[in-house]
DNA sequence: CGCGGCCTTGAGAAATGTCAACTTACGTGG
DNA sequence: CCACGTAAGTTGACATTTCTCAAGGCCGCG
């Protein structure tokens, strides 16, 4: 179930004497997106010297809702799914992180969701309390951290919207258009839209139905505004995805 | 339309000598809820320098979705609702503000949403530009924010999960708890829930239409759970409430 | 080659939405 | 002071969307 391994303990690679170069976040290809950008040059290193490098592979749980919130997470590759679970197994996504996104912006004592990897997952974990001496000496890194965690409230009220007011069509068209709108920001334009996750996330994500989402999905494809093809889709006719998706 | 009132212009009333206790904040019933709690005595006369007194009475919508965001604000009386519309008019209400609560935590060009007046209200207004530059002076200040920032996300995601993948029951239910437990948190406990918004608000925060709101309150009565009384609800059954509420 | 997981599709059920009538409460003006 | 008009709330009948349950197809892996 919990399976995060510790790949590198950058403590041993560094002492006295480091050059920038050195170390792993100068070479991150993610900096710049991630929480870390306001960190400069000089600073690095600080960041560097708590920073534990951490692989997750498919499914496996890292973030446990309930438990004890001890480390936050920067993700750097890979698609993560944060979730909230009711107690008869009714399960709502949350959130989807990709590489440069934050885990753990509410530094409460207890994670409010939990969190797994859809494929393979490359994080960047911190403790809690070290991140958080970090963030208290450096206003400008709260700063940015307050940032993100406005992005994300802003994003998670268009979620309400999404989920609250608008048809499955809309949902799904919408989520389309998020999830290309993100690779974007990552890897460039492209019309194929990468789906690592099932259709049972994005089910969940929308508060819908596996059903619902595949008869919609088939819809979509029915009416020649997507292609349907493994762990993808492809947009053929922009204008009409986002004209649904707008509403 | 918009129609928030000055009544008082603070700068006026200060000048060099001032006491403590000279100035509006000193006096605020509201401050230890407030974001301005983070501030000590010291530091409140200059909040207090940039602070506009206003108020605005039912309906009057004093934040404009997609407009420029030059004022933040903090609620001391009153409740305001939050709501994105979509084109087509159709409307979600994503948070409810009462007394001690902020507006404007995302620190960006455009307000992402509508707030208008349910009641009275009387609220702390804020020039966005001098806001920011106390919040940049003052680390402690700016990591308040964070915490309300992220306190807001936390709702912001069970409020997913509520609309996203419970029934009309438990979404009124869970309502009915939270609004007492935020009344208890200002006014202290008691078995009625004021409800001063209408049921097109509940039916717009929770996802629903008027005539389930309606319905599903009937029910409630009709169990034993509640008495409807106008403008609140009275708990006969906090066990039962809670228990649908919980799921 | 066969099994298992995921996806799709269909038919019917259930929850919620829509439309419309009616009630109630309340404020206004005769 | 009453009567009317309006807005909010409730209720009913019916429509629609989405869900549920079940079957079958596809595909990769052992």
């Amino acid at each position: 179930m919990t399976a995060t391994i510790e790949l590198t303990s950058p403590k041993a690679a560094h002492a006295c004497g480091r050059q920038p170069g050195d170390n792993y976040c100068d070479n991150c290809k993610v900096r710049s997106l991630a929480v870390c950008a306001a960190l400069g040059p000089e600073e690095l290193p600080e960041l560097d010297d708590i920073v534990h490098h951490t692989r997750a592979d498919g499914k496996t749980t890292f973030i446990h809702q309930g438990e004890t919130a001890e480390s936050v997470f920067s993700v750097t590759e890979g698609m993560v799914r944060l979730y909230k679970l009711l107690s008869d197994g009714r399960r709502q996504i949350i959130g989807v992180a990709m590489p440069g996104d934050f885990l753990g912006l509410a530094l409460h004592n207890r994670y409010g969701f939990s969190a797994d990897a859809v494929d393979d997952v490359a994080l960047c974990r911190f403790d809690r309390r070290e991140f958080d001496n970090l963030v208290t000496a450096k206003p400008h890194f709260l700063r940015r951290l307050h940032e993100f965690a406005t992005h994300e409230l802003v994003i998670a009220q268009e979620q309400m919207t999404l989920i609250g007011r608008r048809s499955a069509e809309e949902r799904v068209a919408a989520f389309l258009v998020a999830m290309r709108e993100r690779w974007t920001r990552i890897k460039g334009p492209s019309v194929t839209i990468q789906l690592p996750m099932q259709r049972i996330d994005m089910a969940d994500y929308l508060g819908l139905t596996i059903e619902t989402v595949s008869r919609t999905l088939t819809k979509l494809a029915r009416d020649g505004v997507i292609l349907i093809v493994p762990e993808a889709v492809r947009v053929l006719d922009e204008k009409k995805l986002l004209s649904i998706a707008r509403a």
